[in-house]
DNA sequence: GACTCCACTTAGAAGAGCAAAG
DNA sequence: CTTTGCTCTTCTAAGTGGAGTC
C-alpha cells in the first residue's frame, strides 16, 4: 500500500533547518552568594564555579548522597579547577554549597511566583524559539523537530548503579556539532564567532545534527518529532512486520519446541531463549561493555544467578523464578511455570557454572537475530515484544469490553487491557509520592457521594408519596427528583471505577506500551466499535503521533 | 565471529501546565 | 484568588540491531 518513494536507503531529497538551539551561557554567581571550603570563603574561577552550581542544585536529590556520584563529581570537578583551587580543595566533605543551593531554590521559587504577565511574556519568548528552531523543511513538508535544543551541561544522571553517575557532562559548542542538510538548502548559521564541526549532506540518515557526548562517547542526534511523516511511516512499518509474524508464529513456535530437543547445544539454547522472548516478552539482551553502565541484562545476557529453578513451587511444577535488573535498572521479578523440556534444558545449561557465568553461553543476540531473520524477513527479537503486546491488547479488549457498558466502564476496560500489556512488558514506575493520600481523598469523596445518593433517594420517595396523597402536585418535580437520583448514581459509579483504576495502576506505567508497542489501529477500531471518542484514550500528542492510524482505520480492523 | 561505529527506538523521571478544590 | 493534585510534555538515558572491517 505504501509506495517506495526513493531508492534503497534514501530518506529525503530536501532537508532544510536552522540548526540546533544552544542553552544560555553560564551566569556567574552574584557577589553575595559564596562557596566555602573548610569554613573559609573561597571565590572560585568561572570554570570551577559552574560545576559547583550543578552539584548544589542537586543537593536535595538522593544522587548527591551516593559515593560513586560524589567521587565521580569530585574527580571531574577538580579537572576544571585552577592549579591553586586544586591544591586547596581536596575533600568534597569540606565543601559547603549551602548558599548556592539556597540561591537556586529561591530562583525556582521566584519563577513560580511570577505574575501572570511575566509568565505570559516568558511563554511568548519560548514560543519564538520554537518557531525559529523547532521546525524543519523535509521534502516540502514543514515538520516539527523532536529535540532541537542542545542538552545543557550538568552532572550525568545514570539510572541504577551507574558507574559514571556524577561525572561532568560538558557544555556542547557549535564546534562539536555536525550539521546534516541538503546541499542546495541554506546552511544553518552557527552562533556568531563560532563554526560548525562539519556540514554534511547525507540523505541516507534522518538526523539534522549530531554531536559526541563526553560521558560514554556515544553520538547524540537531533531528529524529527514522532508526529512527522518520516517517523509515522516507520512506525507503520514496524506494526506491519509485527502483524506479519502472525502468519509465521505457529510454525516458529513448533520449530523451537522441536529445537528444545536438538542434539546441538547452541540450538537448544536458542530455543529456550526464544521461548522466553515469546512467552515473557523479554528484551533481546545485547552484550554490554563492563564498567560503562549499570549491570543490567536481557534474555541473551541472563546469568545463572538471575534464575532459580523450582521443580515444585506451591502447587505448580517446573517453575522458573526470574530476578534481574532490565533496561533502566527496572527489576524483573516473576515466577513462571514452564514446560518440562525447558526446565530440563535450563538445569543442564546451569550445570558446572558459577555466579557470573552466562546462562546461554553459546548464544548471542546476533546469532539469534540471524536465525530469526531466516525464518521471516524483518524478524528480530524485538518484533516478538511488539507482536505479543498488540495481540494481547486486541484479545483483552475483546474479552473485557461490552458495548452495553457506559463510557466510564468502557474506558476502564480499555485501561485494563492496556495494563495487561504493561505488566507483560514489565513497564513500571515509582508509585507517585502522593499516592496514599490521594487514594484516601478519593475514598472520602466516594463516601460523601454515597450519602448524597441516599439523601436524593429519600427526597424522591417523599415526593412520590406527596403525589400519591395529593395527586395534584407538579409532575415535573417528581421527574427532577428522579433525575437527581440517577445523576448521583452515575457519578458514584464513575468515581468507584476511577478508584479501581487508580489502585490497579499504582506501580504500572501505561504510557510506554501505548506509545511504542500497541498498534494504534487496534485502539482506533475499538473506539469506533464501542462508540468511544478517540480523545478519551489518546491525548493530543498521542493523536498527533498516531494520526496515520486515526485516518486509515475502519471499525473492522484486525491486527 | 568479534569488534567498532552508527542510527534509530524505547524508557522512566522530572518539570511544566492546568483544572479542580479550598 | 491560592493551593493542590494530576496530566501532559520534555528530557535524555538506555536499549536494539544493522553495517563495515579485519
Amino acid at each position: 500500500q505504501k509506495k517506495e518513494k526513493y531508492e534503497d536507503g534514501v530518506k529525503w531529497r530536501i532537508l532544510e533547518h536552522n540548526g540546533p538551539y544552544f542553552p544560555p551561557e553560564y551566569q556567574p554567581l552574584p557577589d553575595n552568594v559564596n562557596f566555602y571550603y573548610n569554613g573559609e570563603k573561597v571565590k572560585l574561577s568561572l570554570a570551577a564555579e559552574e560545576p559547583a552550581l550543578f552539584f548544589a542544585q542537586m543537593l536535595d536529590h538522593e544522587y548527591t548522597t551516593k559515593k560513586v556520584f560524589r567521587d565521580n563529581f569530585f574527580t571531574d570537578w577538580r579537572e576544571e579547577m585552577s592549579h591553586k583551587e586544586r591544591t586547596l580543595i581536596k575533600d568534597l566533605d569540606k565543601c559547603d554549597f549551602t548558599e548556592i543551593h539556597a540561591m537556586h531554590k529561591a530562583k525556582v521559587e521566584a519563577r513560580k511566583n511570577l505574575s501572570k504577565e511575566e509568565k505570559l511574556a516568558l511563554k511568548e519568548a519560548n514560543q519564538k524559539i520554537v518557531d525559529e528552531y523547532g521546525y524543519c523543511l523535509l521534502d516540502r513538508h514543514k515538520e516539527r523537530i523532536g529535540n532541537f535544543k542542545i542538552e545543557p551541561p550538568g552532572l550525568f544522571r545514570g539510572r541504577g548503579e551507574h558507574p559514571k553517575q556524577g561525572m561532568l557532562k560538558k557544555r556542547i559548542q557549535p564546534e562539536d556539532i555536525i550539521i546534516n542538510c541538503s546541499k542546495e538548502s541554506s546552511i544553518p548559521v552557527p552562533p556568531s564567532g563560532h563554526k560548525w564541526k562539519e556540514v554534511r549532506h547525507d540523505n541516507t540518515v534522518t538526523w539534522l545534527a549530531s554531536w559526541t557526548e563526553n560521558i560514554q562517547g556515544s553520538i547524540k542526534y537531533i531528529m524529527l518529532n514522532a508526529n512527522s511523516k518520516l517517523k509515522g511511516e516507520k512506525d507503520w512499518e514496524k506494526y506491519e512486520v509485527a502483524r506479519k509474524l502472525k502468519d509465521f508464529v505457529d510454525n516458529i513456535r513448533k520449530q523451537y519446541m522441536t529445537d528444545l530437543g536438538s542434539r546441538e547445544m547452541k540450538k537448544r539454547q536458542g530455543a529456550v531463549a526464544l521461548y522466553f522472548i515469546d512467552k515473557l516478552a523479554l528484551r533481546a539482551g545485547n552484550e554490554k561493555e563492563e564498567g560503562e553502565s549499570a549491570d543490567t541484562v536481557g534474555c541473551c545476557s541472563l546469568r545463572i544467578e538471575h534464575i532459580t529453578l523450582h521443580k515444585q513451587l506451591d502447587d505448580k511444577e517446573y517453575v522458573v523464578e526470574f530476578d534481574f535488573l532490565g533496561k533502566d535498572s527496572i527489576r524483573y521479578y516473576n515466577k513462571v511455570p514452564v514446560i518440562k523440556k525447558v526446565f530440563k534444558n535450563l538445569k543442564l545449561f546451569m550445570k558446572n557454572k558459577q555466579t557470573g557465568d552466562e546462562l546461554f553461553d553459546r548464544l548471542s543476540t546476533i546469532s539469534l537475530n540471524k536465525h530469526l531473520s531466516s525464518l521471516m524477513p524483518g524478524l528480530t527479537a524485538k518484533v516478538f515484544r511488539t507482536y505479543n503486546a498488540s495481540i494481547t491488547l486486541q484479545q483483552q479488549l475483546k474479552e473485557l469490553s461490552n458495548k452495553s457498558d457506559n463510557e466510564a466502564e468502557k474506558i476502564l476496560s480499555y485501561n485494563r487491557a492496556n495494563r495487561a500489556v504493561a505488566v507483560l512488558c514489565n513497564h513500571q514506575r515509582a508509585p507517585p509520592k502522593t499516592f496514599e493520600q490521594s487514594m484516601a481523598n478519593l475514598q472520602a469523596k466516594i463516601d460523601a457521594r454515597k450519602e448524597q445518593l441516599a439523601e436524593a433517594k429519600a427526597q424522591f420517595k417523599e415526593a412520590k408519596k406527596e403525589v400519591k396523597s395529593r395527586g395534584d402536585s407538579d409532575p415535573n418535580v417528581l421527574e427532577k427528583k428522579q433525575a437527581a437520583v440517577a445523576r448521583c448514581k452515575e457519578q458514584l459509579l464513575k468515581m468507584e471505577v476511577q478508584a479501581t483504576d487508580k489502585e490497579e495502576n499504582k506501580q504500572i506505567a501505561l504510557g510506554t506500551s501505548k506509545l511504542n508497542y500497541l498498534d494504534p489501529r487496534i485502539s482506533v477500531a475499538w473506539c469506533k466499535n464501542m462508540e468511544v471518542p478517540v480523545e478519551k484514550i489518546y491525548n493530543k500528542t498521542q493523536r498527533d503521533k498516531f494520526a496515520w492510524a486515526i485516518d486509515m482505520t475502519e471499525a473492522d480492523f484486525v491486527f
